[in-house]
RNA sequence: GCCCCCAUCGUCUAGAGGCCUAGGACAGCGGCCUUUCAAGCCGUCAACAGGGAUUCGAAUUCCCUUGGGGGCACCA
């Protein structure tokens, strides 16, 4: 039996920015067709005109790009399944909504929405599980007459069954069944004429020929409202294959009030998009027993559903972190230096000079680059490599079991012997500056702890002499200099 | 309330009846290294939700309970 060519989609909405769920799903979906040497088509699901927010495709777009993923079949990539808005398919639903009518599958409903308001509650009161109560369904020839004249845009409901059960087969969970009774009458075409989400999606899986329906868990409850339509459309099912979800550090559904949800954030943040891949692979799939960086070729090389949990995973930020700081480390000097430039470009005081010189900056990354754990944070631990002066309190150059005048004289025998030569590389520092720590009785750690703050202000920093490297011995010396002004006149 | 799904360290997970004294990773803690901070290395803490059943043997199979999550829109 000839395997069908794996065809997999993703469907995003364009209601709002897409958060690592809906990506993680287009990730798994991607990760299939590339897998399979199969296609990933990505479709808009456009059907709420009221909800559709302007800019979302191009966003949406922007980070599978951004993450790597490329689509086969797309609202830019007309395939012979096109179009792949729904927005653009609508004869389709409505083909397929009259078909059902004719049928006797789907019947016109005339229920105000007030009136559906007043059901659900009144239900909701009365403790019963909410849906519609079937009022249209066996509607009299003159019944339906009367109703159209108050209620000219009708919309169509599916007739769900009213006995037996209803059940599928989840590549992910097995057999999963549903009472019929607990189906409502959905609504497929509403009355703006646009199809709901149920009626859209079977409609265009079966003509877009998808062999594997991916999606969150959420979805699981509907699907055999879709199993349904399948059938009474004459289609095949596809295989359906029920994602676990991914929680909130509170255990619940992901949404705003979880802050960082939205993938472009993670960009804006500063996070890699190897990390950030190889991080959600991991939410709800594993290579084996002990492999958590997995580059995205391996990714694709073994990928099977087989693999995949069936346990809601929390998105735990830490280990993203964690994952982030290494595929930085892993990154060329260079890469980074480049990866680097917005971030500084933004967040380095105005004092600095614009542009900030790439070049500068490709001196100072190896010095951070097993530092920082987000790009972002790059400006930050840098920013005195740049400014042309720096802030900060005399008190700071006073280390532990130091005053103002071992300080001061710790700082001026510095300044002296620095100026004695030229040189002034890693090694040469080092082999002046240690000695002169012994000749003062002091610790190394306290020696280089005033000469830090001196250059740069921050009690915290790269390793001392290759930053002094970096800034230079001009630079170097009238930082020194202007510390013990301030150790001499402390109001300045 | 009804329906469905799920259940291993705090978190992500490995585990398809004996390999489990339950493995790895993040976080935490301790240490080494060290001029600070990191990185790195070493060590340590920490879990099979509970109860039955099947079996010579159960984290792994079945049932119940409990817990968690999701769904129940003219939203997707």
């Amino acid at each position: 039996m000839p395997e069908k060519p794996v065809r997999v989609r993703y469907a995003p909405s364009p209601t709002g920015y897409p958060h690592v769920g809906n990506i993680r799903t287009a990730l798994f979906n991607w990760l299939y067709a590339r897998h399979n040497k199969g296609s990933f088509i990505v479709r808009i699901e456009d059907t709420d005109t009221a909800r559709t927010v302007d800019g979302a495709v191009e966003v949406i777009m922007d980070s599978l790009k951004w993450l790597g993923m490329d689509w086969d079949e797309g609202p830019d990539k007309p395939g012979k399944y096109g179009p792949y808005r729904q927005s653009e398919r609508l004869e389709y639903y409505q083909k397929a909504a009259e078909k059902l009518l004719a049928q006797g599958d789907a019947y016109y409903c005339y229920c105000s929405s007030g009136r559906l308001e007043e059901m659900r509650s009144a239900q909701i009161a009365r403790k019963e599980p909410p849906g519609y109560d079937r009022k249209c369904r066996d509607l009299s020839a003159e019944e339906r007459a009367f109703a159209r004249a108050s209620c000219p845009r009708p919309v169509i409901r599916f007739k769900a069954p009213l006995e037996g059960s209803t059940s599928f087969c989840d590549v992910i969970r097995g057999e999963v069944s549903f009472e019929n009774r607990t189906i409502d009458d959905f609504i497929l075409l509403k009355a703006d004429g646009y199809p709901t989400y149920h009626l859209a999606s079977v409609v265009d899986d079966n003509a877009m020929d998808i062999s594997h329906v991916m999606r969150a868990e959420e979805w699981i409850s509907s699907t055999p409202k879709h199993v349904l339509l399948y059938r009474a459309l004459g289609f095949n099912a596809p295989q359906f294959a029920h994602l676990p979800m991914i929680l909130g550090p509170d255990r619940s559904k992901l949404s705003k009030r979880h802050g960082a949800v939205s993938i472009t954030q993670y960009r804006d943040d500063g996070y890699l998009p190897e990390a950030m891949v190889n991080f959600l692979a991991l939410l709800g799939w594993s290579l084996d027993d002990k492999t958590d960086i997995i580059n995205i070729q391996t990714l694709v090389e073994n990928f099977t559903l087989e693999r995949i949990g069936k346990t809601a995973a929390v998105f735990n930020r830490e280990k993203l972190e964690w994952m982030n700081g290494i595929y930085i480390r892993s990154l060329e000097v260079s890469e980074l230096a480049k990866l680097a430039m917005p971030f500084l470009e933004q967040e380095l005081p105005a004092s600095v000079s614009r542009p900030v010189d790439e070049e500068y900056v490709k001196k100072v990354i190896p010095l951070v680059q097993e530092r920082a754990k987000t790009i972002k944070e790059i400006p930050s631990l840098v920013y005195f490599f740049f400014t042309p002066d720096i802030e900060y309190p005399a008190e700071l150059l006073i280390g532990k079991k130091m005053d103002v005048k071992t300080t001061l004289n710790a700082l001026e025998k510095t300044l002296d012997i620095l100026k004695e030569s030229e040189e002034f590389d890693h090694d040469s520092l080092e082999h002046r500056l240690r000695p002169l720590a012994e000749e003062l009785g002091l610790k190394a750690g306290q020696l280089f702890g005033a000469v830090r703050v001196a250059v740069t202000g921050v009690t915290v920093s790269p390793p001392l002499f290759e930053t002094m490297m970096v800034m230079g011995r001009q630079a170097c010396l009238e930082r020194l200099e202007k510390a013990v002004e301030k150790l001499n006149c402390p109001e300045k």
